[in-house]
DNA sequence: CTCTTTATAGTCGCACTGACTATAAAAGCT
DNA sequence: AGCTTTTATAGTCAGTGCGACTATAAAGAG
């Protein structure tokens, strides 16, 4: 934008905002996919997302599809992170598109109905979300990358749980993401540790499925990042 | 880009690709900055960049534009990365612009060339970059927050590096972007206990501009993340 | 030759962490 | 009821990374 403008050539391009809106279902990384209706990619499964509106910014239109797409009302409160753009010039066959992709984190996995233009929208296990439509399988990992890079420093898990969640709920949604197993006291002894992460609910409330002893219930804490960090085990093995 | 093209009518968007070119001119942050020659924000100082070409992508734009700001024939080397997109519709008073900003490190900082549009390009040093045109304000601030942090767990510091350094020079890079000092015999053990961040350079080369006991010199590591990871001190006040 | 400057090596105590064991409180079973 | 199973929570202990600090080495300046 430091440029002149009228000494370029400035072509149209499309602007879209597509999402991967990732949910936990019984214990088990889910994305939303659509599947779509026509030319390209027919009938092949794809994120979801549309064409940025004239007034709306990107994050507008992802919150607005996303409140299309999944029949959420309350889309205000829950957590989307802006990803990355991509812009390869040949990213669509038939046009030049320029996507600005999103990473959404919902708590409660609400039931999508189809989507507007009859496309219908479903939820996928992560390992089988197949081959996607465009370059919507590498926005995926990258968004899976990111989330769980995420994880590490700051508290946007709570955004994969209830408003009130216990400990060991919490520690699921950690091992799902990562892909590992976690040791539950040494778990629970940083999340207590780390100022702001978690607070608890003083009524002691208790909440529990089955059996064992209750579990104490905790709220999202004021604190975005964390100090000090919740690192994944064995990361990187170390390269002696 | 998972719904129906045809359904949504589908405004054209100027796309731009915009730049923080950030470098280390004695020991001072700068960012190149060019001067606008005209409406709107003639006069003021902005961010370089230009407008995605048709057969472009956006990575490709910022390294061209990186290219004919700083006359530097060698752009393939250095490390740009993608910021993130600023898509709010009143950016631009004239019209839709959508603009995929991006970072760039440079080791040795070239004396820039006027703008290929008359328009002046200077290097300034980071705090007194006043305030720029358009949200480019905005864009450097994000700019610098997202290098410093990487720099906490990953080896992107040594962007800032020619190809042999010491670790003198590493400390100073670190303590520049940071704005901290930091204690060195401390550094240089968690530099060096840290696998593929800096290999000798075997030849006990040494370099000194001026006294004191010549320092050995190191390169680039292959390790692109950093384990450990090198926390800022006091990165945040522990509120009890 | 001594002083200053910079690089590098080493020390010490604290805090955090991983691995593990122990206790508490619930449900289910016989 | 008594026992087992299950889950939550508390505590222990050794290794290690880290901040603060001291000590030595190797150069130039006077």
């Amino acid at each position: 934008m430091g440029m002149d403008y009228d000494k370029y050539a400035h072509e149209p391009f499309a602007v879209t905002a597509d999402l991967a809106v990732l949910t936990l279902r019984d214990g088990v990384l889910h994305v939303l996919l659509v599947e779509r209706g026509q030319e390209p990619y027919q009938g092949h499964w794809a994120l979801p997302g549309g064409f940025v509106q004239p007034d709306e910014s990107a994050e507008t239109a992802a919150r607005r599809e996303l409140a299309e797409e999944t029949g959420l009302s309350d889309v205000s409160g829950l957590h989307l992170e802006q990803l990355r753009t991509y812009s390869e010039p040949d990213r669509d066959p038939r046009m030049r598109v320029v996507t600005v992709a999103f990473a959404a984190l919902l708590p409660h996995p609400p039931e999508p109905h189809g989507g507007s233009d009859a496309a219908q929208a479903r939820w996928v296990p992560y390992d089988t979300a197949g081959p996607l439509a465009f370059d919507h399988d590498r926005i995926l990992a990258d968004a899976h990358d990111r989330v769980g890079a995420k994880f590490e420093y700051t508290s946007l898990a709570t955004a994969f749980c209830p408003p009130e969640f216990t400990l060991g709920e919490l520690q699921q949604v950690y091992e799902t993401v990562w892909g590992t197993a976690l040791d539950r006291p040494n778990f629970r002894r940083k999340v207590l540790a780390t100022p702001g992460f978690v607070v608890p609910v003083p009524g002691a409330a208790r909440l529990t499925g089955g059996r064992g002893k209750p579990a104490a219930l905790y709220r999202a804490g004021t604190a975005a990042t964390l100090h000090p960090p919740l690192l994944r085990p064995t990361s990187e093995g170390r390269p002696a």
